[in-house]
DNA sequence: ATAACAAATGTTATTCTATAACATAACATC
DNA sequence: GATGTTATGTTATAGAATAACATTTGTTAT
């Protein structure tokens, strides 16, 4: 069985803002922000965490819209371009990118048990990074940084995993 | 159609080497490294580049042994938990532990166009993620680090991708 | 306007990755 | 050798992603 959406029943401020910032950053480029893609940048926005392809699929044919995969993952891959969200690679989900712009990689803490993700930015660990690679001659493409963990708040609870 | 498989006739160095240190340290821990899972860590250990499940299982297959993807997915499991291999997210691909026994998460430069891996071990990075967790309250049970790109060897060739 | 082209979406099918669930076999311990 | 545990065999299915082609929509030039 499909994990549950956990969707809010409105787009919440943030969601309002990501979609605002969307729509600014696309003119300016020229990228075309259809209907379905908004849509789907919005249903990502509107959980609490990661949503995997095909619980956005979920959402949208809940929403009466007619989709298969691709559909979605045509709008996913548009977004990734142009930088409104990340993929997280050990989990196969997607997430709001929360510096829309600067097309950055991103560096992830994952909570293993409520499943809500902080986006780092700690320029001096890409820093490093880019001097290993240097170092080696070896051109970057893209960098992955992902931590999976138990965020403070889960912490706080009786241990409900070992 | 599946990646070729790119093994070398016979273990290589390498692998042989990898094997007899693996025998040793599930000698030591009482784990046992049974007929099979050993030699999915050979068929792993004697591939130039990472390797998928299904690609291992072809292997057995043409060993003639019986096998499903529970087969391989059950030793890669035990692998893992071993610390003898490492799962590239990324890729959906296992490769041999270049220092097994230290349970460490590993970092990982992975070359899109040969698809062949160095794995990292810088201690700062490593140092820095952990004051960042640190300082988050965030419990870390696992790190993926993973940069995807194009190795020096790779470069020196005129471009076969853009 | 409309013809021609490009971009986006619809649609069907398939490939690849991974696990659930249950059966059998091998091994260890007493 | 009976019992419990660990490992493997087996079948079926879930989950993630893409290929290939059809249709629609949007844009541009005439």
């Amino acid at each position: 069985m499909r994990q549950a959406a956990d969707l809010s029943c409105s787009p919440s401020i943030d969601a309002q803002q990501a979609l605002a910032r969307a729509e600014t950053l696309c003119q300016q480029r020229g990228a075309r922000l259809t209907d379905l893609r908004r849509r789907v940048l919005e249903i990502i926005w509107s959980s609490a965490t990661p949503l995997g392809a095909y619980t956005i699929l979920d959402v949208l044919r809940d929403d009466g819209r007619q989709g298969a995969p691709p559909t979605v993952y045509r709008a996913l891959d548009f977004l990734l371009a142009q930088g409104l969200i990340h993929r997280l690679a050990s989990l196969n989900v997607f997430t709001g990118c929360r510096r829309p712009g600067s097309h950055h990689s991103g560096q992830f803490l994952i909570c293993r048990d409520c499943g809500r993700v902080s986006e780092l930015s700690n320029p001096v660990i890409d820093e490093l990074l880019r001097a290993e690679t240097d170092a080696r001659g070896f051109e970057v493409l893209a960098r992955i940084v992902e931590i999976l963990g138990r965020c403070p708040d889960c912490l706080k609870e009786p241990t409900r995993h070992g």
